[in-house]
DNA sequence: CGAAACTACATGCAACTGCAAGCAGCTTGA
DNA sequence: TCAAGCTGCTTGCAGTTGCATGTAGTTTCG
């Protein structure tokens, strides 16, 4: 399995690469210049906010975001310096924390969204027909396929 | 100009970012296992190894690469320290820098070609007929536009 | 000419990350 | 039942990044 890309895959790469490094500086930017926080802490605060009891098991949040374990670690710290987010040691499971957003998480994601949303719209969606998005959805979904074991 | 995302553009958003993630993290993975440096160190070398002179202006290597000015020239101090390219002050213009690089830096850059090559292939190619990469590298070209002034 | 603006590059500092290791608390199986 | 192994989470350290700023060389133009 060391077969040598093709010039087709070796250009799907780079414009993958740049596309996504491109339009995520540019979303990002904007929602800084917006004042508000990284995209990580939206999907973090997004994550919890969706459960109506607004709690999670750390680990499940873990299974949901592309972070490191430690990462989401110190960024569960920073959120709760932040009083948007805390931490409860959990009754079943005296290893597990229970992630609980405060209400100042779910105003700080409730305000986030009309500036991200309308950065994905203008820096993604405006360059592609409906059709188009539906197209690209498609193709990268079949690039997430889990890892085969070796 | 503040739209709301529409809910294929927020599809495509999500599945763009997870995508590179997930395969940008494989690839960067298998260069790592195989003992190789990261992937902006192959990008940079690659930009000087083309040139048969192996020289090009640090100005212009900047614009090849997405990495912000202070990061390439943190990066440069890296590869310099490890002998794979070095800085020469411009005789035509007093603050650039020329970057040329070393035998030793032509030598990594060939000898990682093949493990990035074949990382690219099984992580992205290997999902993608030869079809679907051209489709896919079509639809994402589409939103490298140059961000128009506002 | 010469001051003001601009360009190329570098750097101090604080924040963030990756790695390796650590510490409970669970689970398993002889 | 209890030692060995696993899971969930945390942390020290060194390396990397972002931001703001600094320095020097170049261009512009009154």
């Amino acid at each position: 399995m060391t077969a040598k890309a093709s010039e087709s895959t070796v250009q799907a790469w780079t414009s993958l690469v740049r596309a996504e490094q491109t339009v995520m500086a540019r979303v990002e930017d904007d929602l800084k210049r917006a004042g508000f926080p990284p995209l990580e802490w939206y999907d973090v605060l997004h994550e919890l906010d969706r459960e109506p009891s607004g709690v999670l098991p750390q680990a499940q949040v873990q299974g949901s975001i592309m972070l490191a374990q430690y990462n989401l670690c110190r960024l569960i710290d920073r959120l709760q310096r932040e009083d948007l987010v805390h931490r409860q040691p959990s009754q079943e499971d005296g290893r597990s924390n229970l992630l609980v957003i405060t209400d100042k998480g779910r105003d700080l994601r409730r305000r986030m969204w009309p500036v991200y949303s309308a950065a994905i719209e203008e820096h993604l969606g405006a360059h592609l027909s409906s059709g188009e998005a539906d197209r690209l959805a498609g193709l990268l979904g079949k690039l997430q396929m889990v890892k085969e074991k070796v």
